[in-house]
DNA sequence: AACAAATGCGTCACAGTGACGCAAATATAC
DNA sequence: GTATATTTGCGTCACTGTGACGCATTTGTT
């Protein structure tokens, strides 16, 4: 399985799909680099990614939805199913037993283990979120942080198999995804764009070639102000031009 | 649901993981058309895309090659998982109880009819083989087709947009897809390999820069052969290099 | 014999790209 | 205060890939 929102949910399990839930790799920015959401019970030592179950009736993009609403207060956000993971082996009924019994749950409750302990199949969602306007919603049962893209630590079942086949999709797909766009503040600098840009493909890009790229490609436009305090010269502020983005998106336009 | 190889697949539902199904967008090319694979229960009026459910021990890759293997008798072939199809309404419960009476089952049949009438996900996979090497595994409860991609029929339940979303998907990843290797024999002409790309971004190419592009990538050779018989002048051969085929999928070099 | 269709080979102009140069602005070290 | 490192803004240059298209040749059809 693939995270509960708290003891409420397996108590539950019978509103749910069986066997089926979706985790969802939230990506922000901030202070020079990328960001992944990640939870973790407080009764339990192993954090996870944002995930949760579908309700019977409900549409998987709409239950996605719901997850990062419970998780950032945010709705309206860039999210994209992309793959299912399907292996047997993907999580381990010894790892899952352990986080029952630290739930609260004892392996004797057959309406929950049978439910609980069975294969699951996750459906993997990544979303592009403006790391200033999420609000984690940290509760008793449950801790949300961001940890930086480089420094994530052992995650529970195959969770960080999950962030890595996000990245490699993004990747793939980086022309046509508006990333900045998602991630970015209203104002920013090229430098911020194109650190997100490195971050994704591994690797550092030509300052210069890159703004060119980005000015040619005709989505952004500098404003007047300048971004100041941070190293040496002030750089100009830029911001997306939400009309040609649009056009952008619906014609298919390469983004980037 | 969708597709059970016969009768026996409902009746064993227990064996099955439950909600949970594949699809498979099988493409052949044979002359001078994309080909997809359809397959109509001899009690049921639609066609089916081959599918299949998912052993409670088996990874869904296994069971999207079995699927595979059990329609053309094909092992090893390029198979790719592309999108989880999860709305609620994409399959139709009275569709779904017409399709069980036909197969031989009565709806007070309560074991089974709870869990075929139930809502359904169902993973897409597509994949591409070798038109001449198939061989269609048809029965009597089952009739297995190629039909041109441009002449599908209505479909059970949401598999005409499944097969959209295949190309769509296949469309935006034509660059790094060996989709010519998989489709083609071992000896073709470039004008072969061209419509297969044309009808994939429906538009045409220009002959000449097809060519020249596709020669400069270095994966295909031509051969001492020509094509005759067909239209007017006769054409070059042309052979995949086997070796520089995988060192381009392993390194990730376009492959178009 | 005229014509249509397809192939093989080539040209040409243009845009995009990678690599890199250099001056100006700003913070830190001495 | 001066030197130095860092970052920004603006530009150059050579090369490549691409789209558009020309034209002779081969072969089947009328």
């Amino acid at each position: 399985m693939d995270e509960p929102t708290g003891k409420v949910t397996l108590a539950n399990a019978e509103e749910y799909c069986p066997g089926i839930s979706l985790d969802c790799v939230i990506f922000g920015f901030h202070e020079g680099s990328l960001k992944v959401l990640l939870n973790k019970f407080t009764t339990y030592s192993k954090w996870m990614l944002p995930g949760g179950f579908i309700y019977k009736e409900e549409d998987v993009d709409d239950a996605a939805a719901r997850t990062l609403v419970s998780r950032t207060g945010l709705a309206n956000v860039y999210l994209r199913q992309f793959y299912l993971f399907g292996d047997v082996k993907r999580t381990s009924i010894t790892e899952n037993e352990d986080l029952m019994v630290r739930q609260g749950f004892g392996l004797e409750e057959k309406h929950i283990s049978e439910w609980f302990l069975q294969r699951f199949f996750s459906i993997g969602y990544y979303a592009f979120v403006e790391y200033g306007k999420a609000t984690l919603q940290s509760n008793i049962d449950e801790n949300v942080t961001w940890f930086d893209l480089n420094d994530i630590p052992p995650l529970y079942a195959d969770h960080n198999c999950i962030i890595e086949k996000a990245i490699s999709n993004i990747r793939s797909q980086l022309n046509s995804i508006p990333i900045g766009y998602e991630l970015l503040p209203e104002k920013f600098t090229l430098t911020q764009l194109r650190i997100i840009y490195e971050t994704i493909l591994g690797e550092k890009l030509d300052r210069r070639n890159f703004q060119r790229k980005i000015l040619s490609a005709g989505l952004v436009c500098k404003l007047d102000e300048v971004y100041k305090k941070w190293g040496q010269k002030s750089s100009a502020l830029y911001s997306f031009d939400k009309q040609k983005y649009k056009d952008a998106i619906k014609n298919g336009i390469p983004v980037f």
